[in-house]
DNA sequence: GCATCGATGGTG
DNA sequence: ACCATCGATGCA
C-alpha cells in the first residue's frame, strides 16, 4: 500500500462510520491533508448541516510561530493541549470563531484549521451557504467558542471518511500570519486543487 | 481585476 | 496594540 493511501481518511473510520480518536492523533500536517475530502457533520437545533472540507491549516506545535501555543500556554490556548480530536474554537476580530482541530496527542499542542468547504447538506429552504473561509465557515454552521474542547468524534460536531477518488491536494504558505518570522513561509496551507470553494486567498500552490 | 480600509471585541 | 477575517469601497 502507497503512503499517500496509508495517509488519506481511507479506512480509518471505526464501527460508527466517523472519523476516530486514532484520526486524529497524528501530526498535524497528515491530519490536515487527511482531511480534505472529508465530510464535517454539524448536529444543532434539530438539523444536520453537512460539509465537504476542501481546505485546511496545519499549525505544528509550541515552536511554530504562527501557532497560538508560541506565546505560551493560557487561558485561551488551554485546549490546544488535549488529546487529538477535540475542538480549538477561538473568537477573533471581534465577529468570527475559527474552527480548529486539535491533532497529535494530550500536552503537545498541534492542531488543524478549518478553513473552508462545500456545503453538502441541511440548508434547507434557502440557498446553499458560502463556506470559502473560516469565518464564514462557522457563522453557517452554527459554531461558536460554546463548542470549544468538544470531543469530535460526538454527535454535535464530527467527521465521515473521505469517499470516492483521493482529492488532488496542493500546498501554499498559510494566510494571515505574516507576523510568523521565518514559519510564515512554510507550505502548511493545503487545498484540493481546482476546487472553487477554497477560500479567496491565492489558490496555486506546489502538490 | 486589484488594493485598501473599517467593523468589532477578546486577549495578554 | 494586536489579531489564523470579511465585506465594502475606490479605482482601473
Amino acid at each position: 500500500m502507497q503512503k499517500e493511501t496509508e495517509n488519506s481518511a481511507y479506512g480509518t473510520a471505526g464501527a460508527s462510520g466517523r472519523l476516530g480518536r486514532e484520526f486524529f492523533e497524528r501530526d498535524a500536517v497528515t491530519v490536515a491533508r487527511a482531511l480534505i475530502g472529508t465530510t464535517l457533520v454539524r448536529q444543532f437545533r434539530g438539523t444536520e448541516y453537512r460539509a465537504r472540507i476542501v481546505e485546511t491549516e496545519a499549525y505544528v506545535g509550541a515552536h511554530d510561530l504562527a501557532c497560538h501555543a508560541a506565546k505560551g500556554r493560557t487561558a485561551r490556548t488551554e485546549t490546544l493541549y488535549l488529546s487529538g480530536g477535540h475542538a480549538y474554537v477561538y473568537f477573533i476580530y471581534g465577529m468570527y470563531s475559527m474552527l480548529n482541530v486539535v491533532t497529535g496527542v494530550a500536552e503537545d499542542p498541534q492542531a488543524v484549521l478549518i478553513r473552508a468547504a462545500e456545503p453538502v447538506a441541511g440548508w434547507n429552504g434557502g440557498p446553499p451557504p458560502d463556506l470559502s473561509g473560516p469565518g464564514k465557515l462557522c457563522r453557517a454552521l452554527h459554531i461558536t467558542r460554546a463548542q470549544n474542547g468538544i470531543d469530535l468524534t460526538d454527535d454535535a460536531l464530527h467527521f465521515l471518511p473521505a469517499t470516492g477518488p483521493p482529492p488532488r491536494i496542493i500546498a501554499t504558505p498559510r494566510i494571515g500570519v505574516d507576523y510568523a518570522k521565518e514559519w510564515k513561509h512554510e507550505l502548511l496551507r493545503f487545498l484540493e486543487l481546482g476546487s472553487s470553494a477554497v477560500s479567496k486567498a491565492p489558490r496555486k500552490g506546489s502538490a
